[in-house]
DNA sequence: AACATTTGCAACCGCGTGCTG
DNA sequence: ACAGCACGCGGTTGCAAATGT
């Protein structure tokens, strides 16, 4: 859903008049423009130089949502939407990784896709008990699976030690590392967790 | 056709973290 | 060591469009 862009409401805000709400065309080509020339980066200075009258918060989120060049909108395939399911199954809300390992996809994108559509897909699934895979049918403290390496995370998140081995998922998915953004990698490693609870298309 | 409700998504907010002087 | 700033993240809100009654 495209929504139009509305005049931009101005803050009430005594001190300093910001533009608020919806970013008009206009806007968009200042920003871009001045991205363009000089980089993304130090915020506060972009929307000041670039003669938004916006915080720099708000510039940063419009280029990294909208504006930043090779973001992908709308139309999630059916192989981005079962990524997101496995990656959200080991990772949990840390929509910034999830979104990094789909390229041209925002975590924004990621976390309202995810709160729109897929948490009530789950919760269907949820109220169908028969569906689901046993606890017991999960491996423990090994790396073997997904399921097993969500529930390391969730202990080592909780301070808990890991006995058998340290976890860390922050190392675990530095991306910071690895030139390609593409899927292979992930999808195999994911393979190793065949879920038919996932994979099975509602 | 008119109104009410739900849906989808852009944008905002608050907080935590890291960097710099 | 400390304060201030910038940045990034996840949760939440606001509102137009879509859908239902």
């Amino acid at each position: 859903m495209l929504m139009a862009p509305m005049n931009s409401l101005a803050s009430t805000n005594s001190k300093m008049v910001m533009n608020r709400g919806a970013w008009t065309a206009e806007e968009d080509r200042k920003l871009a423009e001045y991205i363009e020339v000089h980089g993304a980066k130090r915020w506060k200075t972009v929307a000041m130089k670039a003669g938004l009258n916006r915080c720099g918060k708000s510039c940063r989120l419009r280029w990294l949502n909208y504006l930043r060049p090779n973001i992908k909108r709308g139309n999630i395939s059916d192989e981005e939407e079962d990524l997101i399911l496995r990656l959200h199954k080991l990772l949990g809300n840390r929509w910034s990784l999830i979104a990094g390992r789909l390229p041209g996809r925002t975590d924004n994108e990621i976390k309202n896709y995810w709160n729109s559509h897929l948490s009530k897909k789950i919760n269907k699934k949820e109220k169908k008990p028969e569906s689901s895979i046993p606890q017991e049918s999960i491996p423990k403290k090994t790396c073997d699976t997904a399921a097993a390496a969500h529930e390391m995370m969730e202990e080592g998140r909780q301070g808990a030690a890991i006995p058998e081995l340290s976890f860390d998922v922050n190392e675990f998915f530095d991306f910071s590392t690895e030139g390609s953004y593409g899927l292979e990698w992930v999808n195999k490693f994911l393979e190793l967790d065949e879920d038919p609870w996932l994979t099975e298309k509602s």
